[in-house]
RNA sequence: GGAGAGAUGGCAGAGUGGUCGAUUGCGGCGGUCUUGAAAACCGUUGAGGGUCACACCUCCGGGGGUUCGAAUCCCUCUCUCUCCGCCA
């Protein structure tokens, strides 16, 4: 959520920024200042009545000591009164506190002045990385042996070479909980090692999290309480299933303050995800296009301001390095503000080109989050003034495996066999 | 699942109704001493709100209550530990 010290500094700019993803919030901006007005003014006189209480809590204390009790009732009366009085204004406080609040967290983080204007996945900007705004094209690919109107899906593939049951999975728990078998299952193996390794080289300390969380966890990276339909849930304890590592990783650092030398902290993780995908349908589900569980390996970042976006351009740089590796066609999309998640300043999404689906498949996404979790977060760090301020977090995939995996499956197929990238050949052996 | 104990500042650990936001030790930071370091000694060291800055207010796992006054008493929730049972 913003912090309430942006809002009171720039109101104006802050609706400018949120109107870019589409959100007017004129209205709420102007409630949370009033309401604040409010807040203050009520937190004052509380605060003012709390130490004549104080004093004169004391002062019966003394009197007693002295067994002057009818001086020590005497003020017990005049106690009982202000308290009676105190009770509105406490209701007020708190009432104004818990709105400020609400309001807050209908506001989504404001884009950063280079998110492209737009309204749809359509205005999303093709950059090369976020270092030029060349346009990346497929052209520099070279394709097998077999040209792209012969080439087959990966569900297809998958069956003919026995690497993926998705009516097993089926059998077993329900559509999009595909089971992957020998060869299939290898590869997942081999992919997470890869990407681990790849993330361990380039600085990022392994965490392996639980899978499952509590509420508390769920509200401090967001996806409580707006999108607890996304999340399969464990009544009997109320724990969720995570859906992505992101959730417990991040949580690591919920209500802790770091110290300034210790960021950049870089940390990685491969966790099964969950996802019910309520709502989501037709050739977008179709295959390992997406699944109800799958396998990520995430990476983390919490950051200084200061330091925030050359470690966003580092995180996209190690993505970008991964594609290459795997030798799969891929093109970096800068959001525009409307497509933008509700949390993000600024994201970047990877995607890989399958010749045989001919389209592309988003792989990654690698957001920079401001402040925005950091302040639900209470993640805070002691700079060199001594003083706490609030982190930037950032993250991204790298990568999520199953559109990986289709797109590999899909762009190297021969006739006989499915080709392994150099990078990768030595993984599944 | 059964029985019991506990949750206090970065850590350890006092504190059972009245200057307790909290004794003390360790750690951290600053200083004295030293060529330098160690040791010793002195000082300092939680977070949030509020203010131009002070003042002041809140916070001793979370929530509620009793009281003029609560870290201390009561209720409740959560979590941790110990023993037994079960189990990997």
């Amino acid at each position: 959520m913003l912090t309430l010290a942006l809002i009171k500094e720039n109101p104006e700019e802050v609706i400018k920024r949120l109107a870019k993803k589409h959100f007017d919030g004129r209205d709420a901006i102007n409630h949370i200042l009033e309401l604040d007005t409010e807040r203050r003014a009520a937190q004052t006189l509380r605060d003012n009545q709390a130490a004549q209480l104080n004093k004169m809590a004391a002062q019966i204390g003394a009197f007693m000591k002295q067994g002057n009790k009818e001086e020590a009732e005497k003020v017990k009366a005049e106690v009982a009164a202000i308290k009676e009085n105190n009770k509105a204004i406490d209701e007020r406080l708190k009432a104004a506190e818990d709105e400020i609040r609400n309001i807050l967290l209908t506001i989504p983080n404001t884009p950063y002045d280079i998110v492209p204007e737009g309204s749809a996945a359509g205005d999303n900007l093709v950059v090369k990385s976020n270092l030029s705004d060349e346009v990346a094209t497929v052209a520099e690919w070279k394709h097998d042996a077999v040209n792209d109107e012969a080439k087959v899906p990966h569900w297809d593939l998958a069956k003919k070479y026995n690497l993926i049951d998705f009516d097993l999975g089926v059998k077993i728990t329900g559509a999009g909980f595909p089971v992957y078998i020998g060869k299939g299952a290898r590869m997942q193996r081999a992919l997470i090692q890869f990407f681990l390794d790849e993330a361990a080289a380039a600085g990022y300390t392994e965490i392996m999290p639980p899978t499952v969380v509590n509420e508390a966890s769920g509200y401090g990276t967001g996806q409580l309480p707006d999108k607890e339909g996304q999340m399969y849930h464990c009544d009997l304890d109320n724990l969720y299933l995570i859906p992505t590592a992101e959730v417990p990783v991040t949580n690591i650092y919920r209500d802790v303050i770091l110290d300034e030398k210790q960021l950049p902290i870089k940390n990685c993780a491969y966790t099964q995800c969950f996802r019910r995908e309520a709502g989501s349908y037709g050739k977008d589900v179709r295959g390992l296009n997406r699944l109800h569980e799958f396998s990520k390996i995430e990476i983390v970042r919490i950051d200084t301001p200061e330091h925030s976006d050359q470690s966003h351009r580092e995180m996209l740089e190690h993505v970008e390095g991964l594609l290459k590796k795997l030798e799969l066609p891929y093109r970096i999309l800068r959001l525009c503000g409307g497509d933008m998640s509700f949390t993000a300043a600024l994201c970047y999404d990877f995607e890989v080109y399958s010749e045989a689906q001919h389209r592309w498949l988003e792989v990654s996404s690698v957001s920079n989050f401001d402040t925005y979790q950091a302040n639900r977060l209470k993640c805070r760090y002691r700079g060199e003034d001594k003083k706490t301020h609030l982190c930037h977090t950032l993250n991204g995939s790298a990568l999520a495996l199953p559109r990986i995996l289709a797109a590999l499956l899909e762009n190297n197929q021969t006739p006989e066999a499915i080709r392994v990238p150099k990078g990768l050949q030595e993984y599944p052996g």
